[in-house]
DNA sequence: ATTTCTGCAAAATTTTTGCAAGAGG
DNA sequence: CCTCTTGCAAAAATTTTGCAGAAAT
């Protein structure tokens, strides 16, 4: 839980320094995203808060997340349903998505990329993700 | 040129065989996916054939794309911002995803993949994807 | 006090669907 | 012919936006 609130903390600072506002519904909205690894749908994030904090907006969690996203504290995900995800953790990493559940799990892969002909294409590259799909280890049977 | 027509006539023989029928719009799109290598959307696909295809629907490209996906010719190809976008290419390849357009484009990456840290996790892995995140040629400035 | 932010509802976008008319096998 | 398919328009589903009141600094 600690690690959480020095997120929140990091958070507070650069939300301030970019002249924006740490508002409670910010605040657990973030919180919200960087507790759970499951990479959550605004509309997930919505239902998880709307219980805990009283007329909260769907509005507000695009706004927000959106918000995040500008600030660098949060990306989108790529999906193929067209809901959008969104990551809390910023660092590079890959993911393991299992068709049967759709449960996320981070994994550790090691990547080896040909970056000079992306330059050569013009494409600038700021993240790379790898993908895997299959079944995880709790829907084998 | 020969090459897509060879496409075509794959598809129309999986086409039929799967009890479907072979449409002039089914060809049209199909071959509209084939021919181009920047990943579609269904939108952009309608585009391109409703000048040269009097009256086609942007229902109908859909629904095409969708049976497309469900006969193993095309791939929904993971995006961003909430746009499907298609893949006539159905061999294991990798994405750069513009953050700025949402527009897809084949890149040729070396991977390595520790497969043996998924095998330890109990991951069975059916399919890999390389995702490269980025601002692409047309959206820099 | 000033500026930003929120909630609501309405609008915008993208995708799906019902249905009658039309086309393929 | 019989069934599948199309086009149209309406409906769904997801995300964005305008605005007035509320809250943060």
């Amino acid at each position: 839980m600690e690690m959480i609130d020095k997120l929140v903390e990091r958070f507070k600072e650069i939300t301030r320094a970019k002249g924006l506002k740490v508002t409670p519904q910010r605040v657990a909205i973030y919180r919200e995203l960087v507790s759970r690894y499951d990479h959550p749908s605004a509309e997930e994030i919505y239902e998880a808060l709307k219980n805990k904090f009283a007329g909260i907006s769907l509005a507000t969690v695009y706004r927000t997340l959106t918000n995040l996203e500008k600030i660098g504290l949060a990306q989108k995900v790529a999906t193929v349903n067209g809901i959008a995800r969104f990551d809390g953790n910023v660092k590079p990493h890959s993911h393991f998505i299992c068709t049967e559940c759709g449960r996320v799990i981070d994994i550790d892969c090691k990547v080896e990329i040909d970056t000079k002909k992306l330059e050569d294409m013009n494409l600038c590259v700021e993240k790379c993700e790898f993908v895997c799909y299959g079944i995880c280890d709790k829907c084998q049977h």
